[in-house]
DNA sequence: GCCGGATTGGGTCAAGTGTCCCAGACGCTT
DNA sequence: AAGCGTCTGGGACACTTGACCCAATCCGGC
């Protein structure tokens, strides 16, 4: 097999870890697995990492890094923030169906975190950064919208990660996308119904703020 | 050991591979790891069950039945349709956090059925018993409050079950109660809003639906 | 062209795993 | 008391796993 440096043998094993983890389970994935699945032998992978703890808290540390998350939530910028939340949260939505593995993924390291000793600060990082990415985009599309929100920030935010968690679970178990999508109308609904409008004043132009769904951003969507 | 039923014996089997998977996830959760939590032998268990495959199937059965289902949601009968709500989702909270290694391990449980080829329709039915604990819930709190649900009641109750999972996934993950209580707060008037008063008109006295926190009955909540 | 560090393929080993087996004990029925 | 079905403790076996090892090869620098 052609040679390659360590640093981007670590990357090819922690994808391929990724994968076997979303298809088969954090069980199955055992250090040949992940080298069948990377195509490479036990040696290189030792030689990249010095154990599978290793390897697996390395993922999970780029998934809390954002390298490896999930679908980002966007929002377009638009002048009805039900619409905004609305289009982000169908764009996420597409992004978790377009690879239910990687969903199944984060939830198993999440879950190994949970219960690993000295890990559960991942877990707890993983949601920071998903509540993060939904205080940005929620300030972001209130800007545009000409909206503020009720409650704080903080607070909004992680109850649109607590809806996309929510959908993404339900539609894993059921693969019901109409009924995934009917939940995510009622949510924006609920989440936009957190917003005030600003009071009527001249606007000041600026650049809308870059919320593409294409961009590969921290998710503040389910595990 | 004392001698006991097979029977018997199957359900200290399944209960003990539930709380070692709760705490220490599924890889853990070997045949001599689970009959050191119940306290027998290999054999026991193998008179018991065939085999691990068996035993995990059997779990996720009953969890699917609801003899080891998570916490019931459930609804104090009053007046206001929010309060209602609200009581509910407090005390499956409580629940939660009364046993979070429980929570995980139904969290595992269903990754592992999402994975597992053949296993997967117990996902789906364990989604189905929520949906359907919810539906009976929200039915029986709009007889109590006077309202009715402007939308179909299983999209209500699928709303109500995204919830409880976003809220049970992200305390498990930072463990942030207070957090977690004002999501509550947001959720319940999020779910409130889906009802209309129903006109008034002389009310037709009948008992109340029993919906006791206590009852041991299907969730309506997360994994 | 040589050298040395980097990287590799293939193998090995100890530990753990799921499953199976068997002699023995227990308890109920006759 | 005897017989028989049920249940048990302890052990064994084949297989898998994570980690480690080593000779060999490759490739960049000098």
């Amino acid at each position: 097999m052609v040679r390659m440096s360590g640093a981007e043998r670590r990357e090819l094993l922690a994808a391929a870890a990724l994968r076997v983890i979303g298809n088969h389970g954090l069980s199955q994935a055992t250090t040949r697995a992940i080298v069948a699945e990377a195509g490479m032998s036990l040696a290189s992978f030792h030689y990249a990492y010095r154990s599978r703890d290793e390897l697996l808290t390395e993922v999970m540390q780029r998934v809390v890094d954002g390298e490896m998350s999930a679908a980002s939530l966007s929002l377009k910028p638009g002048s009805d923030i039900r619409n905004s939340v609305l289009d982000g949260m169908h764009a996420f939505f597409d992004y978790v169906r377009a690879d239910p593995a990687h969903e199944r993924a984060l939830q198993e390291l999440l879950q190994h975190a949970l219960v690993t000793p000295g890990l559960h600060h991942l877990a707890r990082a993983q949601y920071e950064s998903y509540h993060r990415a939904a205080t940005k985009l929620l300030a972001s599309a209130a800007l545009a919208a000409g909206v503020t929100w009720r409650d704080p920030l903080a607070d909004a935010a992680r109850f649109v990660v607590t809806m996309t968690d929510g959908i993404t679970l339900a539609w894993l178990a059921d693969g019901d996308t109409a009924a995934a999508q009917r939940t995510i109308e009622l949510a924006a609904t609920a989440i936009a119904r957190l917003a005030d409008p600003v009071p009527a004043e001249p606007v000041l132009a600026g650049p809308a703020p870059d919320s593409s769904p294409a961009s590969s951003q921290d998710r503040s969507g389910c595990a």
